[in-house]
RNA sequence: GCGGGUGUAGCUCAGUGGUAGAGCGUCACGUUGCCAACGUGAAUGUCGAGGGUUCGAAUCCCUUCACCCGCUCCA
């Protein structure tokens, strides 16, 4: 992967990192209230109550979500990796519909992974595959029979089934015909549009089809936040390659993404990876491993964030095999060789990235009046990226606030706000995640300067009023990639 | 689905049969001179919902809903 790999990783080693504080000392609940409290994630519903499993975003946080969002767009669709050629990846965008033939999902296995009937013992609560049991074999472990040494039969409810798609129905007709089935996956989209980009954008083998979306999952216990909930965003790139080198785009791509994720600001000793057992691969997959985060919920241990999978041919060949279409790849350099592409797959959950970034930059910190909060988010991601501040609101002060205010609205996310006490309103800023506050003081009138104010550090430095937009504009862009 | 727990203001909670409360937050006015200062004032509740007992229910009883934790599940 040679020369052009790492010098991206030397860019990338370079990255600011944000303040540290270890996993341990960070409490979920303290998150999730800070969440709520800055506007950050809402549950759903919650006049009525709320509704398991399902979350809304809140003005930051569709903000933080969106800046994350961009970033992975632009690193694996508009400006991807170079690669072990000296030339850059050919990766083309996607947005392929949420319903989509119910038939994608027979094909991809989703319909029989997802359906199984369930019976559930009543005694012992054991819970088993109606099609693996075999008529009254199983024995009670918690009812002891009369017979003295011995177990009665489970005693076992009705099949039920544990549908993991959600399902509706397609035109005003609710027949089994019209069954259809919100995605539980955006890839199964890139797939189904795989011919359709080969046909049309004269691309050749090696190529990648990403896409950005929603996916819902009926999860019997969404849990930790929105670590896993029933209805989530999903960044995934599906690579084509022939078959020979897809073990090489794995290890290329296992390395890209976690560069990736270390871009985000998160601290390397939080990242891991963690190599799939070969009877843990799901049916479609020959290798896979996971990008894992030390969550606060999960520590000491860590919890899946990205899996990259090998699925080598698996999915072209099952819509092949349902379909009309032929899914062959005819090569010009391999003597028009027909074969179907493998497929490396980086699956991440963009939901899941807001959450990391939260947990991670969220930073407890011990004050005269009890505990301080602040989102310690790099400036790049940050809702907000600056307030300004008038230090009192009188003598002119306001004024020159609003001046500036006016100027930088146009270019940056910021706010000004001349109400209450300074200190409070820094701190305001940095449970917001806001990197950088303006303050305009009584030297300001004279010299025509502010003071910045950071909000890891609550250092101040003093730069020119004119200075201040590519101030921010170069802060918020040093962690480019 | 099973077991346990919890529902009172935006948040944290007090109130155990007799007029719905506090702190924090929010907003307004005053004050202000760099890290959640202070003063005065204001807004915000079908006490999760429905039913019952009672002269009277946030409080007692029944039902129900939602959420949290543990199990089951996590392709």
């Amino acid at each position: 992967m040679g020369v052009k790999r790492d010098t991206w990783r030397a860019r990338c080693s370079k990255m600011p990192v944000m303040t540290q504080t270890p996993p341990e000392s960070k409490s979920m609940d303290e998150i999730v209230a800070l969440a709520k409290r800055r506007g950050y994630v809402f549950a759903a519903s919650e006049i009525y109550g709320g509704i398991n499993g399902f979350w809304d975003y809140g003005p930051l946080g569709i903000q933080l979500k969106n800046n994350i969002r961009d970033h992975w767009w632009k690193h694996m669709v508009e400006c991807p990796p170079i690669g072990p050629d000296g030339q850059p990846l050919e990766l083309l965008g996607l947005d392929s519909s949420i319903i989509q033939h119910p038939k994608t999902w027979e094909a991809s296995g989703h319909v029989s992974g997802f359906n199984d009937p369930m019976v559930d013992c009543r005694f012992c609560k054991a819970r088993f595959r109606a099609d693996h049991l075999d008529e009254g074999e199983y024995t009670c472990l918690t009812k002891p029979s009369k017979m003295a040494g011995e177990f009665e039969k489970c005693d076992l409810t009705e099949p039920r089934s544990f549908n993991l798609m959600f399902e509706t129905h397609v035109g005003a007709i609710r027949d089994e015909d019209a069954k259809a089935y919100l995605r539980p996956e955006t890839a199964q989209g890139i797939f189904l549009n795989y011919k359709n980009v080969l046909d049309t954008m004269r691309v050749k083998l090696p190529f990648g089809v990403a896409q950005i979306g929603k996916a819902f999952r009926n999860e019997v216990t969404p849990r930790n936040f929105i670590f896993r909930s029933r209805e989530f965003e999903q960044m995934e790139m599906e690579w084509f390659c022939h078959p020979d080198e897809a073990p090489q785009w794995y290890e290329f791509w296992k390395s890209a993404r976690m560069d990736w994720w270390r871009s985000l600001g998160i601290a390397e000793s939080n990242l891991r990876f963690r190599d799939h057992d070969p009877d843990e691969l799901a049916h479609y997959s020959k290798m896979c491993v996971d990008i894992e985060y030390r969550y606060p919920f999960t520590t000491p241990n860590f919890g899946e964030l990205e899996g990259i999978a090998h699925r080598g041919c698996f999915d072209l060949g099952q819509h092949q095999e349902h379909g009309s279409a032929r899914m062959e790849y005819i090569d010009p350099t391999r003597n028009n060789d027909r074969y179907l592409p493998n497929v490396i797959e980086p699956a991440s959950g963009l939901t899941r990235a807001v959450l990391v970034l939260l947990c991670e930059a969220f930073t407890p910190t011990p004050d005269r009046k009890g505990t301080k909060y602040m989102l310690s988010l790099l400036p790049r991601f940050a809702p907000i990226k600056s307030g300004i501040f008038p230090l009192v609101n009188k003598d002119g002060m306001p004024e020159i606030a609003q001046k500036i205010y006016l100027d930088l609205r146009t270019k940056f996310t910021c706010q000004l706000d001349v109400k209450q006490s300074i200190g409070k309103r820094y701190a305001r800023m940095d449970e917001a995640g806001t990197p950088f506050c303006f303050t305009i003081d009584g030297d300001s009138l004279n010299d025509h300067s502010v003071t910045v104010r950071e909000r890891d550090t609550q250092k101040q430095q003093r730069i020119a009023m004119a200075k201040i937009a590519s101030f921010l504009d170069q802060k918020i862009n040093a962690s480019h990639i």
